[in-house]
DNA sequence: TGCACCAGCGCC
DNA sequence: AAACGGCGCTGATGCA
């Protein structure tokens, strides 16, 4: 619990009479303030929310209590509940940011408050988190918060017990503020170490805002540090739903799902999701055979009880399955909409190749049958956006393999080109089974699936049966065609013998760390492609005006709410982005790129 | 009881 | 020697 070290209003000496920190809670304080951190390009920034559940903090409903601003001596804590106008407090905040940046940790979270708060949305950020993780280059097992990168960077110890105390009582301890204040001192050295880390891989040539105000040179870096506030923007829009649509398929689905849920269990006596149960009705009264894992037990995956659809069981359990899984999507939507919005978060960083991730609720894995509940507002629509074929591209590129190249500047379809030479036919005469057996090829063996497994996966993702030979065959005639990737993958597997890590790179510049042979291969496409999205999104947000925003995003697809009255203008600009990032990450290979429009998210 | 782990599956 | 990768969410399971 907090204690109440000092009943007066006004603190102790000691903190508020020292030379560098301040203790803000008038208008008057914040005319100082302005008047000494006027002259700063940058500021040290960080605030403390009052919150009820820190779990669930939530940057519409609760309220900051302190902004801690700073330069290299001095530290304001200005104290927006004891100021109590907040028409003040945010002329001042939109003076001050302006034209200046803010250097912070996990930026994206303040900054959303900011904007609830007192409508102010920072533009030229340097995050030390973000900062962090790119120098870590998708190690798994460096951590990001606060206190382990200051330790990391800086050797000190910072103390984040505070971090959750009550900021919303009447009198803060003077604890409260020093730990406040110390957030933003330990912000001064980390930011320094990481930033001259990031421009060792710098370019002197490199200009613009964020670059001139932070000293800044590292083109990865620049290009999340623009990202920040745009996630935030994302965020704090939402996605809009079909409420009715979102009731009503939930409760045919539950009604559903229920009657054959008790079927099952009255039928056959066994819970369908117990895996015990199932595998073991599956093995020993149908005499199902089914895999096993390393570990001994039955696997029971959707894609083997397939192969036995003529016992009832296992339909209706297939079935029950599907259901259960549509309706905890369904629910999981459910619990974060407010307003007829879904409001989630990104990770900016979520995967080691730069990828984005989407969670609370993940947007990113909705089953396509039921995106149509996300629908447009009244008088608006979406835009969908998305890239074609786009990791072939860049691994083509990226291979520089000249067959592939060719095939893709001739505006060919890969797959089909990979069909005619695996099984000898013309071009033309490619079947729609040939051509899926190809893109199954063509994904798989890219990132060094064995023949093996391509026979397996042909079969689970692509409902196509080869035999070993055939596989292997293909195998073989794939790279026999396609020969710089046969010479990347050798170069690749030679590498590995010599270190146990490998440092690659996407074609943007990002380092990323692999130690097994697949993650070597697969990491420097699959960042390539996170770099090129958060590019398109970046050029799109420079482009476009307020009759837009984006919605969502998933890994190669942009999703865009429009008012219906600048439906072509805006779909050309969220085009022209896409193109303008295409041309700046690809140099040999053209980009290609499909645009729809529709009241709901689907496509065509 | 709570936590860590895994399997399974949706998306890219 | 052999190897497709990434994520988040749910629910069962096993351990303290």
């Amino acid at each position: 619990m907090t204690k109440y070290l000092f009943d007066s209003d006004s603190l102790p000496p000691q903190l508020t009479d020292r030379d560098d920190l301040k203790y803000i809670t008038d208008f008057s304080g914040l005319e100082k303030v302005s008047r000494v951190l006027e002259k700063q390009k940058f500021i040290y920034f960080d605030c403390e929310v009052a919150s009820e559940n820190f779990e669930n903090i939530n940057p519409f409903k609760d309220k900051i209590r302190l902004i801690q601003l700073g330069n290299e001596e001095k530290v304001f804590i200005v104290d927006v509940q004891k100021i109590n106008d907040r028409g003040k407090v945010s002329e001042f905040l939109a003076d001050l940011l302006r034209e200046r940046g803010i250097v912070g940790h996990n930026l994206k979270f303040d900054i959303k408050f900011l904007y609830t708060n007192f409508g102010v949305l920072p533009k030229l950020n340097f995050d030390t988190m973000i900062a962090s993780q790119i120098i870590s280059e998708g190690n798994e097992g460096d951590r990001h918060s606060l206190k382990a990168v200051t330790s990391r960077f800086t050797g000190k110890d910072v103390d984040k017990r505070l971090q959750k105390s009550d900021w919303g009582s009447e009198h803060l301890t003077n604890q409260q503020l020093e730990y406040a204040a110390e957030d933003i001192r330990v912000l001064r050295d980390v930011f320094k170490v990481v930033r001259d880390i990031l421009n060792k891989d710098g370019e002197e040539s490199l200009s613009g805002k964020i670059g001139s105000v932070f000293g800044l040179k590292n083109p990865v870096a620049i290009l999340e540090m623009t990202l920040i506030p745009i996630l935030a923007e994302i965020e704090l829009s939402g996605i809009p739903v079909d409420l009715n649509l979102l009731n009503s398929t939930l409760e045919d689905k539950k009604s559903e799902f229920q009657l054959l849920y008790f079927d099952f269990r009255k039928r056959f006596s066994v819970d369908p999701f117990s895996p015990n149960q199932i595998t073991n009705c599956l093995v020993n009264r149908l005499k199902i055979e089914l895999p096993k894992t390393e570990k001994g037990s039955y696997s029971s995956q959707d894609t083997f009880l397939r192969n036995f659809l003529d016992y009832e069981e296992v339909r209706l359990l297939l079935t029950i399955r599907t259901l259960k899984r549509s309706l905890d999507k369904l629910l999981e939507i459910l619990s974060y909409i407010s307003n007829g919005r879904v409001f989630g978060e990104f990770k900016q960083i979520g995967a080691p190749t730069g990828r984005m991730t989407s969670l609370r609720p993940n947007l990113q894995n909705i089953p396509s049958s039921l995106k149509e509940i996300f629908k447009a507002e009244e008088g608006r629509v979406f835009i969908v956006a998305d890239y074609s074929q786009i990791e072939l591209r860049l691994a083509a590129e990226y291979t520089k393999d000249e067959r592939m190249i060719k095939a893709f500047v001739e505006g060919r379809d890969l797959h089909r080109v990979t069909a005619s030479i695996i099984i000898g036919k013309r071009y033309e005469d490619i079947t729609p089974e040939e051509r899926r057996l190809a893109k199954a090829i063509n994904f798989g063996l890219i990132y060094g699936m064995s023949p093996k497994f391509l026979v397996e996966y042909s079969k689970a993702n692509y409902d196509i049966e080869i035999s070993l030979d055939e596989a292997k065959q293909f195998h073989m005639d794939f790279f026999d065609y396609y020969k710089s990737f046969r010479r990347w993958h050798n170069a690749v597997k030679e590498k590995l013998k010599k270190h146990r890590v490998l440092e690659v790179k996407t074609l943007f510049g990002r380092k990323i760390l692999a130690s097994r042979f697949t993650d070597a291969v697969n990491y420097p496409i699959q960042g390539s492609g996170s770099d090129l999205l958060k590019m398109a999104v970046v050029f799109f947000s420079k482009m476009k005006d307020s009759s837009s925003k984006i919605v969502n995003l998933v890994h190669d697809e942009i999703l865009v709410e429009s008012e219906k009255t600048k439906i072509k203008e805006n779909a050309s600009i969220v085009g022209k982005a896409m193109e303008k990032a295409g041309k700046f990450i690809l140099k040999t290979v053209p980009v290609s790129f499909e645009i729809s429009i529709n009241d709901r998210w689907k496509k065509g």
